[in-house]
RNA sequence: GGCCCGUUCGUCUAGGGGUUAGGACGCCAGGUUUUCAUCCUGGUAGCACGGGUUCGAAUCCCGUACGGGCUACCA
């Protein structure tokens, strides 16, 4: 048999969206498992959708969780190019082939034309019902088609779907699939400026790359059977790749973040997205907005039935409404990281606006193995209990069939779960190479050795990266201040000699390491009749100003003696201060 | 609205005619660590509903409900 051959097709339009990293993973697990080759191709063919930047941003992703691509720009390849951009005239002469056989026709309807059949009637479909009353080469004269195409008159081709007749294929994830012809309309195939849809394109594409897996998300289930048509028609049936069309990945449920302190936040959030993304149909409404989400958010377990559209709402109530289904449930999409609070993109992608910017994966501080990892298994399971999975791992368990039916909703504790295992089954020096721009900066500039000391102290307590330096600060830095509760709890001034007695005891030390430090803390304890519970937390938040944090004799002994008896004689006069407040 | 797809603990899931319905995250409790975290032990909680088929249904069939996708000269 021949080596399989899958593709991950993008559309450059902004950033990629971590369920299109999902798919890209798939396709590349697939083909790696095989032996078989991925293909990346660039799917612009809207190039009033196009966003500089974004293909470099594409294979920026794939390149940091280590998926590259075996074809593709700028990665060579024998069935370039690899833009669609680059092949329109590949598609110009297919298109011409449907037409020239009949199975295509030339459309003239203006924009404006089909706007306002729509108006007239939700369900209006360009299909075998309404083609004869549209303005087209089937419906018009052929001189008068001619005469159209003489003047210059813009013009689509479309699919000419045929009257009625079963489509049937076969899903790997969903078995037999069905669609009845007579409820598909005729797709535009190619576009009034020359460039295909994308289902003319990827038919064409696939076919001429010979890909024979074809691994999307499911919102192009409902296409594929134009799909099917388009390839029997080309002659191409027999070779149709096996469709595989994912579960899509949701956004997590409003039930699972809504509580007393997201809602107020969440309410007023969303009023402000609605005036900002429909401003029409908010003018006058933002505060009747934020009161309504309020309620709505409050109750959450009835949620559903405050978004319910009723007969007697007014058409702002309505919008708003919609807007907030719209925003709560569904896909996941690139503005739940915002208003969550969690990446929904591997990479941070800077946009024109601050609005449209986002923060990555990576900037977040997730592990690229750990990002993998959570991905793989979001709509994937092995079949039995393993969940730690490196990518060579991944390859060899991954197949189409243990992929879900239903989607999957986000959920970023589970991800960060993931994230912390990682770090703490990651080596100390390749943690410290992730870590050293973060240090850098805050201004932070530690050697090696006391920076692999420091994230070996500190990896069972970090979750994301960022958690290193954020928890962990005072290694950098003297504390920026002390938690007053323990030393209102437990410091006592008049021992403030005695304190100072143990310090001058660690400053005698010759070797000041974590075992001399703590015999002579506890030689300390034992002479003055002292507890642990009573001379330690002292020690710790004179040190790092913190009750959290690593043993503190190891902690003491990084930190180096000049540096703790310095700051332990000025905590203990801020503790004083602190104390008697 | 129409078409298509789906539904097992709060979440991700295993299980596909006879199981004490298993695991993971989260949460709760206990232990270890005189902090925090890690780690260990235990607990919490689930087959959407209604009909069939069957000796027996979470599992097969039908319907309902609910969720999702699509319904562009976007992908």
């Amino acid at each position: 048999m021949d080596k399989i051959r899958l593709r991950f097709a993008p559309s450059p339009t902004g950033a990629l969206h971590i369920g299109g990293v999902r798919t890209a993973l798939y396709n590349y697990l697939l083909a790696r498992k095989e032996g078989g080759t991925f293909v990346l191709r660039i799917e612009d063919t809207d190039q009033s959708r196009y966003v500089p930047g974004a293909e470099d941003y594409i294979i920026n992703a794939l390149k940091w969780l280590g998926m590259e691509p075996d074809e593709g720009p700028g990665f060579g390849g024998e069935y370039g190019p690899y833009r669609q951009s680059e092949r329109k005239d590949i598609y110009q002469k297919y298109t011409q082939q449907l037409i020239d056989q009949g199975d295509a026709y030339y459309a003239f309807d203006t924009a404006e034309e089909l706007e306002q059949a729509r108006q007239k009637d939700v369900t209006f479909k360009y299909d075998a019902g309404a083609r004869m009353q549209m303005r087209n080469s089937l419906s018009m004269k052929p001189e008068e088609v001619e005469k159209a195409m003489a003047e210059g008159l813009p013009y689509v081709i479309r699919l000419k779907v045929p009257d009625s007749e079963t489509v049937l294929f076969t899903d790997v994830i969903r078995e037999e699939v069905a669609f009845d012809t007579a409820e598909l309309d005729d797709k535009v195939l190619l576009k009034a400026d020359g460039m295909p849809t994308y289902h003319m394109a990827n038919i064409v594409d696939d076919h001429l790359m010979k890909i024979t897996h074809v691994i999307r998300g499911e919102e192009w289930l409902s296409s594929t059977a134009h799909h099917v048509l388009l390839y029997r028609f080309l002659g191409w049936e027999d070779e149709m790749p096996t469709f595989a069309h994912l579960p899509l990945i949701l956004k997590p449920s409003p039930e699972s973040y809504l509580n007393k302190s997201t809602t107020p936040v969440l309410a007023k959030r969303m009023a402000q997205e609605f005036a900002r993304r429909q401003p029409d149909e908010a003018k006058g409404y933002e505060s009747k907005a934020e009161n309504l989400a309020l309620q709505a958010f409050q109750d959450k377990k009835n949620l559903t039935t405050h978004l319910k559209e009723k007969d007697k709402d007014d058409a702002q109530k309505a919008a708003f409404k919609a807007f907030l289904k719209s925003a709560l449930y569904g896909k996941l999409s690139k503005r739940d990281g915002d208003r969550l609070g969690f990446p929904v993109f591997p990479l941070s992608w800077e946009g024109e606006t601050a609005e449209d910017s986002f923060i990555g994966f990576r900037e977040y501080g997730f592990l690229p193995e750990a990002t993998l990892n959570f991905l793989a298994l979001l709509g994937w399971n092995p079949g039995d209990e393993r969940e730690m999975f490196d990518k060579a791992a991944l390859i060899d368990a991954f197949s189409l069939e243990r992929v879900n039916k239903a989607g999957t909703k986000f959920n970023i504790d589970k991800a960060r779960w993931f994230n912390q295992q990682y770090i703490i089954k990651s080596d100390n020096a390749y943690l410290a190479e992730q870590l050293r721009p973060m240090l850098k900066e805050k201004g932070y500039a530690p050697d090696e050795v006391f920076l692999l000391q420091f994230i070996e102290l500190m990896k069972e307590r970090a979750v994301t990266l960022p958690d290193f330096v954020e928890n962990g600060y005072y290694f950098f830095e003297r504390p920026r201040g002390y938690e007053e509760k323990m030393i209102k709890k437990r410091w006592k001034p008049e021992r403030h000699t005695l304190f100072t007695e143990l310090v001058d005891g660690l400053e005698q030390l010759p070797d000041f390491s974590a075992e001399a430090i703590k015999a002579s803390s506890e030689a300390f304890m034992e002479k003055h009749g002292l507890k642990f519970g009573e001379v330690l937390p002292m020690l710790r938040l004179a040190n790092a100003g913190t009750m959290k944090g690593p043993a503190v004799f190891e902690m003491m002994e990084l930190l180096g003696k000049e540096e703790v008896s310095q700051r332990m004689r000025s905590a203990f006069n801020a503790f004083d201060d602190i104390a008697q407040s």
